[in-house]
DNA sequence: TGTACATCAGTGAACGCGCGTTCACTGATGTAC
DNA sequence: TGTACATCAGTGAACGCGCGTTCACTGATGTAC
């Protein structure tokens, strides 16, 4: 990776960034060291400084870049409800999945370095998009039910983001039963039809 | 807390124990140094070295007692199916929240830490502890049900867990939502309710 | 097209720091007689 | 009850290390004329 040129780099800004996603798979989020990260981006440790406040500021964003991804693949999946509400929302819980093992490094400074969303206007922005994704999930399921028996789709969206998330951490990477038998695949899809059942949107 | 009288601490195993807690709760689970826990229990850098082998010696032996005093609550909540095996089994993800909540740093050392279970026999042993209450308590209620309707009980516990720890994950310290208004405590509840709802558990 | 110059994006050395761990040591404790 | 001595559980100094960050610097680029 570091093969580069001329004296400037490029593309530090995003080499950065992607290398910070790397590192933290490889390592976990704390684990990561801007230092590390110059480092495989090919150039100085002071380098860094040119694109980013600190190290905090980097891990920030590398969280709202991967938000933004995150936001994107669940509106993907959901395609507003086609063919129908409920396969549509299953595909949404699959992506959810997908997302977290196809961008490990992006999943975890998401949910597991401890940056603070709130103090970060673009990543709360961020964020808050991947939530709004799953709320408009969720009030599409709920249409399909007479108005008196419609849960909230706030709720609904939050209990699918704990399964989900639950499942990735339990089970995504081998964490108690280690051998599982059962995919976290399996496990999420297993998990959200019971619970959509219980809601009344799957019929016996 | 660093008073002591003699030469001899007494209790420096268990102080470093307590201490590293504190430390997890106050400062995330890999921020906490065998420096800092010595300082707090009132010894010097190298007095640890009399107890664990080092530092993930230590980290795992917190998560080793917090997986101990987990299964215990858990068990004692579920109390044996007491009265009915649907009160005890809600009663016991309300005891899930309980231990996060008051455990914080037992809770991320065991959960959050990167730990390897699998790596340490006793680890292994308390941990599957706590799993097996959950897959008893499944159990009873899966016994609810005419056989031919029962679910796999390890599924359902593995569903219940998943469900739980995404919860006090994403609502238990404010993380998305922020200002989450529902508590984490009614999350899991209505969640859990409306998974039994579709296990068939609950009728309505 | 050529040249002067401002600006940008790097470098590399240096800093202070705290960490994990090791080591020879020593004070306190417990036990044998 | 007293004493000698082995063992245990601390100390404190030292080590090498890598980190985050700052600084004066310099090579490359882009723009005005």
């Amino acid at each position: 990776m570091p093969e580069r040129k001329s004296y400037h780099h490029g593309n530090l800004r995003q080499a950065l960034v992607e290398a910070t996603a790397a590192l933290i798979e490889e390592q976990g989020p704390q684990a990561f060291t801007l230092t590390e990260a110059a480092r495989r981006a090919g150039v100085s440790a002071a380098a860094p400084y040119r694109h980013f406040k600190g190290r905090e500021d980097l891990l920030e964003e590398v969280a709202r870049q991967g938000f933004i991804e995150f936001a994107g693949r669940l509106e993907a999946a959901f395609d507003s409800g086609r063919p129908r509400a409920l396969t549509a929302f299953l595909r949404m819980g699959q992506a959810y999945l997908d997302f977290a093992a196809d961008r490990p490094g992006y999943y975890m400074a998401m949910f597991e370095s401890g940056i603070s969303i709130a103090g970060n206007a673009d990543l709360a922005t961020a964020s808050g998009r991947a939530q709004g994704v799953l709320v408009t999930a969720a009030e599409a399921l709920a249409m399909r039910l007479p108005p008196a028996e419609r849960p909230p789709s706030r709720m609904v969206a939050n209990h699918i983001w704990a399964l989900s998330h639950g499942v990735v951490e339990l089970f995504g990477r081998g964490r108690p039963g280690s051998r599982s038998p059962v995919s976290s695949s399996e496990m999420l899809e297993s998990g959200a039809i019971i619970y959509l059942r219980g809601l009344g949107l799957i019929s016996e």
